[in-house]
DNA sequence: CAGCATCCCGAGTGATACTG
DNA sequence: CAGTATCACTCGGGATGCTG
């Protein structure tokens, strides 16, 4: 592999769009899976949680997560809005500002989430505690 | 980057545990995103779902999903195991056979499971239809 | 049968610097 | 402010071969 050798390169050279629309795989076979991987994002959810109480600026969002990179953040913004659960609006301001909100479709799975963030808060003492003891 | 460099090097010569006991990162801060980080997992909510149904032997579970390598089959397992949802019985026969199920925490996960499912087929459509219209 | 040991590749992700 | 371009590095995950 040469250090030129791009992963995942577009090669679009005249249509300079985004270098790495979205991140991760197909919905091959099981459309669960596909959502399970999106799900199993590392920012995806907070986002979408965050998303679901109000609309956010893209900085605002990169100073609530807090930990999350310009990269990351504009990755998986870009891969939510690519999958219609959250919607992308600029502003014309005289400093551009975009404006991040769910869709109906990505509020819609608000309540799916609350129920596996239900499941975690109530067992992951449990599971922590199995960890913590081997076999 | 040289072709002897190893990547990921765990350099404990001596103490020649399992070479990589757990895939997947700790629970740090939200326990929510540790457990999603979990069920994104590429096969572990295959297997949990599997062996929600009933007990499989190792083979077994390898023939039924099908795709899945016998490193990974092993890995993942032993992480369902660590976290506390994944059982797992050596049976005292001659050619030695396993039996994995699930314990009571695993099955407890079935439910917030089904309910993401549920979600993931209901609009699994409307993802990839959001994501053929480009903006 | 049920694993464990290695090698290897690509995806995911962070850090940093630059731009409209 | 809201990104984009690169570089570098780690880790998930597949292929293959060996063992008790």
């Amino acid at each position: 592999m040469t250090d030129t050798a791009n992963t995942g390169v577009r090669a679009r050279l005249d249509d300079h769009r985004l270098p790495d629309p979205v991140p991760a795989g197909e919905y091959e076979g099981c459309p669960v899976t596909g959502v399970l991987r999106r799900v199993g994002d590392k920012w995806a959810l907070l986002l979408v949680t965050l998303l679901g109480q109000r609309p956010y600026r893209f900085n605002e969002l990169h100073r609530a997560v807090d930990g999350i990179s310009q990269r990351m953040l504009t990755r998986t913004l870009r891969t939510l809005e690519s999958d219609g659960l959250v919607d992308r609006e600029v502003l014309p301001t005289s400093p551009p500002s975009v404006e991040y909100r769910l869709t109906p479709l990505g509020v819609s799975l608000l309540e799916p989430l609350a129920v596996l963030a239900g499941w975690a808060l109530d067992h992951h003492a449990e599971i922590v505690a199995a960890r913590r003891r081997p076999v």
